[in-house]
DNA sequence: GATGAATGAGGCTTCATTCAT
DNA sequence: CATGAATGAAGCCTCATTCAT
């Protein structure tokens, strides 16, 4: 009796005609759920790094996004999952910027030094975002168990080996001394930029970071004597 | 400065009236509360050590401690006033010391050195806590408006302060080259150290941190180039 | 009864005015929504069956009937009523099938015991809408004031009613006891077929049930002695 | 420094009286532990059976049993906890009665009459939570993967084996008829009574129910005919 | 009519804190 | 003072239903 018809093919349109929601509209509709999960990212950005992590509300972010707490989870699977998207997204765009740069042509030390100056503008023009991944990095460490931030971690250590390989490039070229291992070099000198950052973020009128660069480079190169 | 605990002279009570709780047995329960409130600390420190703030529970630490949850708030008014509480009392120790080897004599830049050898030597003592700790001052810096931290981040600025002052020292000595601000100086000698101490704490067989301070200080004082 | 459907010859249109919705398409427009209610129904009986009402997800319904979640509810107008009218529906179809076989020519003891073989047969057939249906009768005696299941439950007691006169015809006939009530025989017969029924449920590899009609029906008229 | 001292010792008593919380103590707390339970599974089980156990909030729960909805959950995980308790609680006070007067003396078909009697007794004395379980067992058969009802189930069999084994030493003794397997005489008679504790449930002002005790075993014995 | 994303009310559960013993 | 059970505010998340396209 009831035959087990699987699908009444919903009102079917004119035969010839197959399939629809072609390319092109699932194409728009695959974008329009990429312009949410950003946006909805962004706002979660912003609220993670003017409250922290636990005392941000998913109705805050939603709020701050501009819609019901219940669509936030149409895009995402839950609070956390929002947090580690933000550590991936930016710590993939920042390595992107990074391997290009330390892919360039030019010297390796020359190369360095522009990786820095990145770092330093990119800080400087994203300050509120900062924050957060800085402290997403030291929350890593410490909770490292816990989800949030191994992809954080990762994205670090990823940094400091790309600094390594060019560190050891220099080296090579002479420009950097050799009786200190590639990975302690990449250590000062992202010890030297990260103190510099530091001091920056607690500087109460901030001066301008990317000014910094020539300092931190010349301190990373010559040292603090003479 | 070490609060100096008042021992008010006053108005001694009258003879006739028994006295209440005289002098003796209000220092040994005065005593009595501080080995209390010591052991909660310490209990606490391990646990935020291991679990990070949010993911301990009040419970926890009263196990922990060996008493039961409700014990706690005879001691500290909540479970942030014992975190507060730990940040101010490692902080106050580290300065102690720090203040100690500032004050030695010698020239300022062996004190530089020796402060940086300290560091390294109490953190390698007491890593856990110490994750803790480098995580306090980045959530303090993230979550600055929180109560959270505060207290360590003023403690990580007086530092600051001291280191700055010993480089301004060792300027005026001549170690030290005169066209950087000491304040940059300060901020350079204790961002590579971080860096050292980062790298140490994500390094999975930990070498011994101590014996990197040469290099840390070699680093510091004569640059990566040659 | 059937409901009829009322074919009004009524109020012609006037000629002139172009007739909107003539009679034939009106009617393809009418069978199209029963086509549509019925494979949501059989949709939904379903996905009811192996996940129970409350697992069950609107959604869910939706993708095994091949539409979108909204469309649903130009056909129902809730979860809740999509449940009962399966209810009513099956219930419906029972009943017609049982009131066919009491008003059937022969012995009402033979009526009685082809209604048996026939509800045997049928569940046997539909097993797992079945296990709904049982369910479904528990759960309105249980939660009676839901709207669920007051139409199943009245079903049920319809059934009993048909069994009830079967009962008592062949009372009358001299085919059964007369010292015991009509309702109380019905009850008897309806305790042992769901006994029987229960236990095929059960049952692991499932033996088949058709084949347990003439021991339940010689448990009905003879008993357990002798 | 921070010395590992597990416990202060939290005020030690006098020495030679040691391990407080002795026994008795420790005897009431248990029992106490146990008080709060029943009283929650009281509460819920009145509950459950008016409203269903979706329909079920844990704070009305809560409040039927006279505390905060908290407090449940230091005496069960969870909502489902609670139900799968008094499903178990029910099913063993049930089954140790059951099992009692199995393994009385006296010839077996007396015994089985009596664990009629006994249900039907002990229904008619707890109406509403048998409503509830009474669904529970058509749940657990529906929606069998949920954890709800496992226990349910594995009761109602296990009264089933009972009756069955009953049955078997009746034929022995020549009490009931040996062409049917003694598992259909215990699906049988448990058939039959259910159908009246069904019909018994849903007939508005309720018959006593005991007094069907007669009639129920009577039928099952011997049949509806003559 | 079909679609499926948006909505937001409401439930279960956690846990810092209180307080009667 | 110690205890540890009771409290209840508050958050994350689900999902039936709506509605603009």
């Amino acid at each position: 009796m009831p035959s087990s018809k699987k699908r009444p093919a919903a009102a079917s349109p004119r035969p010839g005609k197959r399939v629809r929601l072609p390319r092109l509209r699932e194409q728009a509709r695959g974008q329009a759920r990429d312009v949410f999960r950003v946006a909805i990212l962004e706002a979660a950005e912003r609220v993670f790094a003017r409250r922290g992590f636990t005392e941000t509300k998913v109705a805050e972010i939603a709020r701050e996004a501009g819609m019901a707490a219940g669509t936030l989870y149409n895009y995402f699977d839950s609070k956390d999952a929002i947090y580690q998207s933000i550590c991936e997204l930016r710590g993939q765009e920042a390595l992107v910027e990074a391997r290009a740069i330390a892919a360039a042509p030019g010297p390796a030390i020359d190369r360095l030094r522009r990786t820095i100056e990145w770092v330093l503008q990119h800080i400087e023009g994203h300050a509120d975002q900062f924050q957060m991944h800085l402290a997403m990095r030291s929350t890593a460490e410490w909770e490292m168990k816990h989800v949030h931030g191994e992809a954080a971690l990762a994205n670090y250590l990823e940094h400091l080996k790309i600094m390594e390989a060019l560190c050891a490039e220099a080296q090579k070229a002479g420009a950097l001394r050799k009786d200190v291992a590639p990975a302690d070099l990449a250590t000062h000198l992202a010890g030297v930029t990260n103190g510099f950052i530091h001091a920056w973020l607690l500087s109460k009128p901030r001066t301008p970071l990317g000014a910094r660069a020539s300092l931190i480079f010349d301190l990373f190169c010559k040292g603090a004597v003479r």
